[in-house]
DNA sequence: CCAAAAACATACTACTTAGTATGTTTTTGT
DNA sequence: ACAAAAACATACTAAGTAGTATGTTTTTGG
Protein backbone atom coordinates (compact mmCIF):
# COMPACT_ATOMS: atom_id res chain seq x y z
CA UNK A 1 0.00 0.00 0.00
CA UNK A 2 1.12 3.47 -0.84
CA UNK A 3 1.92 5.86 2.24
CA UNK A 4 -0.77 7.97 1.04
CA UNK A 5 -3.50 5.30 1.38
CA UNK A 6 -1.73 4.51 4.86
CA UNK A 7 -1.87 7.78 6.58
CA UNK A 8 -5.73 8.12 4.69
CA UNK A 9 -6.76 5.13 6.18
CA UNK A 10 -4.96 5.10 9.89
CA UNK A 11 -7.15 8.55 10.62
CA UNK A 12 -10.29 6.71 8.96
CA UNK A 13 -9.71 3.49 11.57
CA UNK A 14 -8.47 5.67 14.48
CA UNK A 15 -11.44 8.62 13.55
CA UNK A 16 -13.73 5.64 13.97
CA UNK A 17 -12.69 3.94 17.03
CA UNK A 18 -12.70 7.53 18.37
CA UNK A 19 -16.13 8.27 17.06
CA UNK A 20 -17.57 4.88 18.39
CA UNK A 21 -16.24 5.79 21.95
CA UNK A 22 -17.19 9.76 22.20
CA UNK A 23 -19.66 10.19 19.13
CA UNK A 24 -19.44 11.92 16.06
CA UNK A 25 -19.96 15.41 17.26
CA UNK A 26 -18.18 15.22 20.45
CA UNK A 27 -15.10 14.24 18.39
CA UNK A 28 -13.05 17.05 17.27
CA UNK A 29 -11.09 16.75 13.95
CA UNK A 30 -8.15 18.21 16.27
CA UNK A 31 -8.77 14.93 18.70
CA UNK A 32 -8.57 13.11 15.50
CA UNK A 33 -5.18 14.28 14.26
CA UNK A 34 -3.44 14.37 17.66
CA UNK A 35 -4.22 10.90 17.81
CA UNK A 36 -3.43 9.80 14.66
CA UNK A 37 -0.06 11.78 14.82
CA UNK A 38 -0.78 13.42 11.45
CA UNK A 39 -1.37 16.90 11.04
CA UNK A 40 -4.06 19.17 10.03
CA UNK A 41 -2.65 19.84 6.60
CA UNK A 42 -2.46 16.01 5.98
CA UNK A 43 -6.08 15.73 7.01
CA UNK A 44 -7.40 18.13 4.67
CA UNK A 45 -5.29 17.09 2.05
CA UNK A 46 -7.66 13.40 2.44
CA UNK A 47 -10.60 14.82 3.85
CA UNK A 48 -12.64 18.09 2.09
CA UNK A 49 -14.53 18.07 5.28
CA UNK A 50 -15.44 16.74 8.61
CA UNK A 51 -18.67 15.11 7.23
CA UNK A 52 -16.75 13.92 4.10
CA UNK A 53 -14.30 11.73 6.77
CA UNK A 54 -17.45 10.70 8.29
CA UNK A 55 -19.39 9.29 5.40
CA UNK A 56 -16.08 7.70 4.59
CA UNK A 57 -16.20 6.17 7.85
CA UNK A 58 -18.91 4.55 6.86
CA UNK A 59 -18.52 3.28 3.42
CA UNK A 60 -14.66 2.61 4.14
CA UNK A 61 -15.02 0.74 7.73
CA UNK A 62 -18.05 0.37 8.88
CA UNK A 63 -19.61 -1.16 5.93
CA UNK A 64 -17.57 -3.95 5.13
CA UNK A 65 -16.69 -4.66 9.33
CA UNK A 66 -20.28 -5.03 9.22
CA UNK A 67 -20.29 -7.48 6.56
CA UNK A 68 -18.08 -9.30 7.39
CA UNK A 69 -19.76 -9.98 11.04
CA UNK A 70 -23.17 -9.12 10.49
CA UNK A 71 -23.78 -10.85 6.95
CA UNK A 72 -21.17 -13.66 6.36
CA UNK A 73 -22.08 -15.53 9.36
CA UNK A 74 -25.89 -16.12 7.97
CA UNK A 75 -24.48 -17.08 4.70
CA UNK A 76 -22.39 -19.99 6.76
CA UNK A 77 -24.75 -21.93 8.57
CA UNK A 78 -27.71 -23.71 6.62
CA UNK A 79 -30.38 -23.19 9.56
CA UNK A 80 -31.34 -20.00 9.64
CA UNK A 81 -32.59 -19.70 13.30
CA UNK A 82 -29.63 -21.41 14.27
CA UNK A 83 -27.45 -18.55 12.13
CA UNK A 84 -29.62 -16.19 13.76
CA UNK A 85 -29.07 -16.58 16.95
CA UNK A 86 -25.33 -17.69 17.18
CA UNK A 87 -24.85 -14.70 15.37
CA UNK A 88 -26.46 -12.50 17.73
CA UNK A 89 -24.88 -14.16 20.70
CA UNK A 90 -21.65 -13.83 18.98
CA UNK A 91 -22.10 -10.14 18.38
CA UNK A 92 -23.46 -9.34 22.01
CA UNK A 93 -21.35 -11.68 24.01
CA UNK A 94 -17.93 -13.02 22.37
CA UNK A 95 -17.59 -10.03 19.72
CA UNK A 96 -14.03 -8.77 20.92
CA UNK A 97 -14.29 -5.15 19.33
CA UNK A 98 -18.44 -4.33 20.46
CA UNK A 99 -18.26 -3.15 23.54
CA UNK A 100 -21.32 -3.00 25.63
CA UNK A 101 -20.82 0.60 27.17
CA UNK A 102 -20.71 1.77 23.49
CA UNK A 103 -23.23 0.14 22.10
CA UNK A 104 -23.65 -0.46 18.08
CA UNK A 105 -21.43 1.56 15.69
CA UNK A 106 -23.86 1.63 13.25
CA UNK A 107 -26.93 2.32 15.16
CA UNK A 108 -24.92 5.25 17.37
CA UNK A 109 -24.17 6.57 13.43
CA UNK A 110 -27.79 6.42 12.49
CA UNK A 111 -29.40 7.84 16.31
CA UNK A 112 -26.62 10.68 16.42
CA UNK A 113 -26.55 11.66 12.73
CA UNK A 114 -30.22 11.22 10.69
CA UNK A 115 -32.89 12.83 9.90
CA UNK A 116 -30.49 16.10 9.39
CA UNK A 117 -27.51 14.74 7.75
CA UNK A 118 -28.93 13.06 4.26
CA UNK A 119 -26.14 11.52 3.26
CA UNK A 120 -25.40 9.70 6.36
CA UNK A 121 -28.72 8.60 6.24
CA UNK A 122 -28.44 7.11 2.95
CA UNK A 123 -25.26 5.46 3.03
CA UNK A 124 -26.59 3.43 6.68
CA UNK A 125 -29.70 2.78 4.79
CA UNK A 126 -27.99 0.84 2.10
CA UNK A 127 -26.07 -0.93 5.08
CA UNK A 128 -29.29 -2.09 6.97
CA UNK A 129 -30.80 -3.15 3.37
CA UNK A 130 -27.79 -5.30 3.04
CA UNK A 131 -28.02 -7.11 6.21
CA UNK A 132 -32.16 -7.54 6.21
CA UNK A 133 -32.04 -8.32 2.14
CA UNK A 134 -29.29 -11.64 3.27
CA UNK A 135 -31.49 -12.39 5.74
CA UNK A 136 -34.76 -12.03 4.49
CA UNK A 137 -33.44 -14.51 1.84
CA UNK A 138 -31.69 -16.76 4.48
CA UNK A 139 -34.91 -17.38 6.16
CA UNK A 140 -36.89 -17.86 2.76
CA UNK A 141 -34.17 -20.63 1.90
CA UNK A 142 -34.69 -21.72 5.56
CA UNK A 143 -38.67 -21.91 4.71
CA UNK A 144 -37.94 -24.35 1.66
CA UNK A 145 -36.00 -26.48 3.91
CA UNK A 146 -38.14 -27.01 6.52
CA UNK A 147 -36.46 -25.86 9.34
CA UNK A 148 -39.34 -23.02 9.28
CA UNK A 149 -42.95 -23.05 9.10
CA UNK A 150 -44.20 -21.58 5.25
CA UNK A 151 -46.57 -19.40 6.61
CA UNK A 152 -43.87 -17.58 7.82
CA UNK A 153 -43.31 -13.58 6.74
CA UNK A 154 -39.77 -13.16 6.36
CA UNK A 155 -39.18 -9.98 5.87
CA UNK A 156 -41.26 -9.18 9.38
CA UNK A 157 -39.21 -11.11 10.96
CA UNK A 158 -35.92 -9.69 9.81
CA UNK A 159 -37.25 -6.39 11.04
CA UNK A 160 -38.41 -7.63 14.14
CA UNK A 161 -34.96 -9.32 15.14
CA UNK A 162 -33.10 -6.86 13.27
CA UNK A 163 -34.72 -4.12 16.12
CA UNK A 164 -34.38 -6.41 19.09
CA UNK A 165 -30.46 -6.25 18.16
CA UNK A 166 -30.35 -2.34 18.28
CA UNK A 167 -33.01 -2.49 20.86
CA UNK A 168 -31.00 -4.36 23.37
CA UNK A 169 -27.67 -2.69 22.85
CA UNK A 170 -29.45 0.81 23.78
CA UNK A 171 -30.24 -1.56 26.77
CA UNK A 172 -27.05 -2.47 27.23
CA UNK A 173 -25.64 0.94 27.26
CA UNK A 174 -27.89 2.20 30.35
CA UNK A 175 -26.88 -0.50 32.53
CA UNK A 176 -23.61 -1.12 30.80
CA UNK A 177 -23.50 -4.78 31.84
CA UNK A 178 -23.27 -7.44 29.58
CA UNK A 179 -25.72 -9.59 32.00
CA UNK A 180 -28.56 -7.69 30.49
CA UNK A 181 -27.84 -8.91 27.24
CA UNK A 182 -28.77 -12.80 28.59
CA UNK A 183 -32.50 -12.54 29.44
CA UNK A 184 -32.87 -10.88 25.42
CA UNK A 185 -30.88 -13.97 24.51
CA UNK A 186 -33.18 -16.20 25.95
CA UNK A 187 -36.40 -14.85 24.63
CA UNK A 188 -35.09 -14.86 21.06
CA UNK A 189 -34.37 -18.53 21.01
CA UNK A 190 -37.88 -18.99 22.34
CA UNK A 191 -39.22 -16.22 19.70
CA UNK A 192 -36.88 -17.98 16.87
CA UNK A 193 -38.20 -21.55 17.82
CA UNK A 194 -41.90 -20.86 17.53
CA UNK A 195 -41.10 -19.83 13.77
CA UNK A 196 -40.21 -23.89 13.31
CA UNK B 1 -47.72 29.18 39.06
CA UNK B 2 -45.18 31.99 39.74
CA UNK B 3 -43.68 33.93 36.74
CA UNK B 4 -40.45 32.39 37.62
CA UNK B 5 -41.56 28.98 37.89
CA UNK B 6 -43.33 29.64 34.65
CA UNK B 7 -39.61 30.78 32.75
CA UNK B 8 -38.25 27.87 34.30
CA UNK B 9 -40.64 25.36 33.15
CA UNK B 10 -40.78 27.41 29.63
CA UNK B 11 -37.00 26.74 29.38
CA UNK B 12 -37.20 23.15 30.14
CA UNK B 13 -40.17 22.90 27.34
CA UNK B 14 -38.53 23.93 24.59
CA UNK B 15 -35.07 22.79 25.19
CA UNK B 16 -36.52 19.18 25.52
CA UNK B 17 -38.05 19.85 21.97
CA UNK B 18 -34.82 21.42 20.55
CA UNK B 19 -32.89 18.21 21.92
CA UNK B 20 -35.73 16.06 20.56
CA UNK B 21 -34.96 17.34 17.08
CA UNK B 22 -31.28 18.21 16.75
CA UNK B 23 -29.96 16.20 20.13
CA UNK B 24 -28.17 17.36 22.86
CA UNK B 25 -24.97 18.20 22.22
CA UNK B 26 -25.90 20.24 18.77
CA UNK B 27 -28.83 22.39 20.74
CA UNK B 28 -26.91 25.41 22.02
CA UNK B 29 -27.95 27.31 25.57
CA UNK B 30 -27.74 30.37 22.54
CA UNK B 31 -30.49 28.96 20.71
CA UNK B 32 -32.42 27.88 24.30
CA UNK B 33 -32.45 31.46 24.86
CA UNK B 34 -33.43 32.45 20.97
CA UNK B 35 -36.34 30.14 21.08
CA UNK B 36 -37.24 31.18 24.34
CA UNK B 37 -36.92 34.53 24.58
CA UNK B 38 -35.15 33.98 27.84
CA UNK B 39 -32.03 35.96 28.27
CA UNK B 40 -28.92 34.29 29.03
CA UNK B 41 -28.62 36.05 33.04
CA UNK B 42 -31.87 34.32 33.12
CA UNK B 43 -31.07 30.74 31.93
CA UNK B 44 -27.90 30.45 34.38
CA UNK B 45 -29.88 32.02 37.28
CA UNK B 46 -31.79 28.91 36.70
CA UNK B 47 -29.36 25.69 35.65
CA UNK B 48 -25.77 26.37 36.89
CA UNK B 49 -24.84 24.26 34.35
CA UNK B 50 -25.90 22.74 30.84
CA UNK B 51 -25.93 19.78 32.18
CA UNK B 52 -28.15 20.71 34.84
CA UNK B 53 -30.62 21.71 32.37
CA UNK B 54 -30.06 18.16 30.98
CA UNK B 55 -30.74 16.53 34.30
CA UNK B 56 -33.70 18.62 34.79
CA UNK B 57 -35.71 17.52 31.46
CA UNK B 58 -34.70 13.65 31.88
CA UNK B 59 -36.28 14.40 35.63
CA UNK B 60 -38.77 16.69 34.90
CA UNK B 61 -40.37 17.01 31.58
CA UNK B 62 -39.29 13.49 29.74
CA UNK B 63 -39.92 11.44 32.94
CA UNK B 64 -43.38 12.38 33.72
CA UNK B 65 -44.05 12.60 30.01
CA UNK B 66 -43.47 8.42 29.80
CA UNK B 67 -45.00 7.67 32.99
CA UNK B 68 -48.47 9.19 31.09
CA UNK B 69 -47.49 7.38 27.35
CA UNK B 70 -45.71 4.60 28.39
CA UNK B 71 -47.03 3.22 31.91
CA UNK B 72 -50.59 4.49 32.21
CA UNK B 73 -51.52 2.80 29.25
CA UNK B 74 -50.36 -0.53 30.69
CA UNK B 75 -51.90 -0.24 34.29
CA UNK B 76 -55.50 0.36 31.87
CA UNK B 77 -55.85 -2.98 30.50
CA UNK B 78 -56.27 -6.38 32.03
CA UNK B 79 -55.04 -8.27 29.55
CA UNK B 80 -51.41 -7.69 28.95
CA UNK B 81 -51.12 -9.21 25.63
CA UNK B 82 -53.84 -6.53 24.30
CA UNK B 83 -52.09 -3.44 26.28
CA UNK B 84 -48.62 -4.01 25.30
CA UNK B 85 -49.67 -4.19 21.63
CA UNK B 86 -52.22 -1.92 21.83
CA UNK B 87 -49.07 0.28 23.60
CA UNK B 88 -46.99 -0.16 20.60
CA UNK B 89 -49.18 0.65 18.06
CA UNK B 90 -50.35 3.92 19.94
CA UNK B 91 -46.67 4.93 20.47
CA UNK B 92 -45.42 4.49 16.69
CA UNK B 93 -48.67 5.21 14.63
CA UNK B 94 -50.90 7.42 16.76
CA UNK B 95 -48.83 9.72 19.12
CA UNK B 96 -48.51 13.46 17.91
CA UNK B 97 -45.84 14.26 19.45
CA UNK B 98 -43.31 11.62 18.83
CA UNK B 99 -41.87 11.39 14.97
CA UNK B 100 -40.79 8.67 13.27
CA UNK B 101 -37.92 11.34 12.07
CA UNK B 102 -36.74 12.27 15.61
CA UNK B 103 -36.98 8.17 17.30
CA UNK B 104 -37.65 8.11 20.40
CA UNK B 105 -36.23 11.01 23.22
CA UNK B 106 -35.50 8.53 25.81
CA UNK B 107 -33.54 5.81 23.45
CA UNK B 108 -31.98 8.91 22.02
CA UNK B 109 -30.93 10.51 25.19
CA UNK B 110 -29.52 7.03 26.10
CA UNK B 111 -27.56 6.69 22.69
CA UNK B 112 -26.20 10.55 23.05
CA UNK B 113 -25.33 10.65 26.61
CA UNK B 114 -24.17 7.58 27.93
CA UNK B 115 -21.33 6.81 28.62
CA UNK B 116 -19.58 9.48 29.00
CA UNK B 117 -22.46 11.26 31.64
CA UNK B 118 -23.04 9.10 34.65
CA UNK B 119 -25.78 11.25 36.14
CA UNK B 120 -27.55 11.31 32.72
CA UNK B 121 -27.21 7.19 32.80
CA UNK B 122 -28.46 6.63 35.93
CA UNK B 123 -31.46 9.50 35.51
CA UNK B 124 -32.40 7.48 32.14
CA UNK B 125 -31.85 3.83 33.87
CA UNK B 126 -34.60 5.01 36.57
CA UNK B 127 -36.83 6.18 33.96
CA UNK B 128 -36.48 2.47 32.08
CA UNK B 129 -36.77 0.48 35.33
CA UNK B 130 -40.37 1.96 36.22
CA UNK B 131 -41.46 0.74 32.90
CA UNK B 132 -39.73 -2.64 33.02
CA UNK B 133 -41.28 -3.26 36.36
CA UNK B 134 -44.69 -2.11 35.64
CA UNK B 135 -44.75 -4.73 32.03
CA UNK B 136 -42.77 -7.23 34.41
CA UNK B 137 -46.02 -7.20 37.01
CA UNK B 138 -48.50 -6.93 34.57
CA UNK B 139 -47.62 -9.69 32.59
CA UNK B 140 -46.74 -11.60 35.73
CA UNK B 141 -50.71 -10.69 36.53
CA UNK B 142 -51.44 -11.25 33.23
CA UNK B 143 -50.18 -14.89 34.07
CA UNK B 144 -52.36 -15.65 36.87
CA UNK B 145 -55.45 -14.48 35.58
CA UNK B 146 -54.92 -17.14 32.12
CA UNK B 147 -54.08 -14.55 29.67
CA UNK B 148 -50.76 -15.58 29.47
CA UNK B 149 -49.08 -19.20 29.73
CA UNK B 150 -47.35 -20.29 33.08
CA UNK B 151 -44.00 -20.75 31.91
CA UNK B 152 -43.50 -17.83 30.23
CA UNK B 153 -40.29 -15.44 32.16
CA UNK B 154 -42.00 -11.95 32.44
CA UNK B 155 -38.67 -10.02 33.33
CA UNK B 156 -37.20 -11.81 29.55
CA UNK B 157 -41.05 -10.62 27.70
CA UNK B 158 -40.24 -7.11 28.95
CA UNK B 159 -36.85 -6.29 27.98
CA UNK B 160 -37.53 -8.76 24.44
CA UNK B 161 -40.48 -6.39 24.28
CA UNK B 162 -38.37 -3.18 24.99
CA UNK B 163 -35.81 -4.17 22.93
CA UNK B 164 -37.82 -4.25 19.82
CA UNK B 165 -39.67 -0.81 20.25
CA UNK B 166 -36.24 1.16 20.68
CA UNK B 167 -34.98 -0.84 17.81
CA UNK B 168 -37.81 -0.52 15.61
CA UNK B 169 -37.35 3.43 16.67
CA UNK B 170 -34.23 3.64 15.04
CA UNK B 171 -35.33 1.85 12.02
CA UNK B 172 -37.90 4.36 11.23
CA UNK B 173 -35.30 7.12 11.28
CA UNK B 174 -33.30 5.56 8.61
CA UNK B 175 -36.46 5.13 6.59
CA UNK B 176 -37.93 7.83 7.62
CA UNK B 177 -41.54 6.41 7.53
CA UNK B 178 -43.86 5.04 9.58
CA UNK B 179 -44.85 2.31 7.25
CA UNK B 180 -41.70 0.66 8.65
CA UNK B 181 -43.61 0.32 11.73
CA UNK B 182 -46.28 -1.83 9.81
CA UNK B 183 -44.41 -5.15 9.97
CA UNK B 184 -42.81 -4.48 13.09
CA UNK B 185 -46.25 -4.26 14.40
CA UNK B 186 -47.29 -7.64 12.64
CA UNK B 187 -44.54 -9.78 13.81
CA UNK B 188 -44.79 -8.24 17.40
CA UNK B 189 -48.69 -9.30 17.54
CA UNK B 190 -47.70 -12.60 16.17
CA UNK B 191 -45.12 -12.86 18.88
CA UNK B 192 -47.38 -12.02 21.51
CA UNK B 193 -50.17 -14.58 20.57
CA UNK B 194 -47.35 -17.21 21.10
CA UNK B 195 -47.47 -16.72 24.77
CA UNK B 196 -51.22 -17.15 25.42
C1' DC C 1 -44.47 51.28 51.57
C1' DC C 2 -39.98 49.85 51.27
C1' DA C 3 -35.81 47.24 51.90
C1' DA C 4 -34.02 42.81 50.82
C1' DA C 5 -33.98 39.09 48.04
C1' DA C 6 -35.29 36.98 43.84
C1' DA C 7 -35.46 37.31 38.94
C1' DC C 8 -33.80 38.87 34.94
C1' DA C 9 -30.71 41.67 31.40
C1' DT C 10 -26.32 42.93 28.92
C1' DA C 11 -21.76 42.76 27.83
C1' DC C 12 -18.04 40.26 28.09
C1' DT C 13 -14.31 36.29 28.37
C1' DA C 14 -11.64 32.26 27.54
C1' DC C 15 -11.74 28.41 24.91
C1' DT C 16 -12.86 25.23 21.19
C1' DT C 17 -14.38 24.44 16.67
C1' DA C 18 -14.08 23.49 11.51
C1' DG C 19 -11.73 25.15 7.98
C1' DT C 20 -7.97 28.07 5.24
C1' DA C 21 -3.65 30.24 3.51
C1' DT C 22 0.64 29.46 2.50
C1' DG C 23 4.15 27.33 2.80
C1' DT C 24 7.80 22.83 2.53
C1' DT C 25 8.86 18.06 1.65
C1' DT C 26 8.25 13.79 -0.71
C1' DT C 27 6.98 10.97 -4.47
C1' DT C 28 6.45 10.03 -9.35
C1' DG C 29 6.76 9.73 -14.31
C1' DT C 30 9.83 10.67 -18.02
C1' DA D 1 18.15 13.53 -12.65
C1' DC D 2 14.59 16.66 -12.39
C1' DA D 3 10.33 19.08 -12.99
C1' DA D 4 5.62 18.56 -11.76
C1' DA D 5 2.36 16.91 -8.93
C1' DA D 6 1.11 14.74 -4.75
C1' DA D 7 1.52 14.70 0.16
C1' DC D 8 2.19 16.83 4.21
C1' DA D 9 3.33 20.83 7.80
C1' DT D 10 2.47 25.28 10.36
C1' DA D 11 0.26 29.24 11.52
C1' DC D 12 -3.68 31.40 11.27
C1' DT D 13 -8.96 32.92 11.09
C1' DA D 14 -13.79 33.52 11.92
C1' DA D 15 -17.53 31.73 14.11
C1' DG D 16 -19.34 29.41 17.69
C1' DT D 17 -19.36 27.53 22.61
C1' DA D 18 -20.42 27.41 27.76
C1' DG D 19 -20.07 30.19 31.28
C1' DT D 20 -19.21 34.86 34.08
C1' DA D 21 -19.23 39.69 35.84
C1' DT D 22 -21.86 43.16 36.81
C1' DG D 23 -25.36 45.36 36.46
C1' DT D 24 -31.01 46.58 36.61
C1' DT D 25 -35.74 45.36 37.40
C1' DT D 26 -39.31 42.93 39.70
C1' DT D 27 -41.36 40.55 43.42
C1' DT D 28 -42.15 39.66 48.22
C1' DG D 29 -42.63 39.80 53.23
C1' DG D 30 -42.92 42.64 57.30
Amino acid sequence: MKKAETTRLTILQKAFELIYVNGYQTTSIDEIIATTQVTKGAFYYHFKTKDEMGLAIINEILKPTLTKSFIEPLQKEQNPLVAIYNLMDNLLMKNEFLKVEYGCPASNFTQEMTPWNVDFGKALNEITKEWTEVMTSTIEKGKENGFIRKEVNAEQVTIFVLSGYWGIRNFGKLENNKKTYLPYLKQLKIYLKSLE
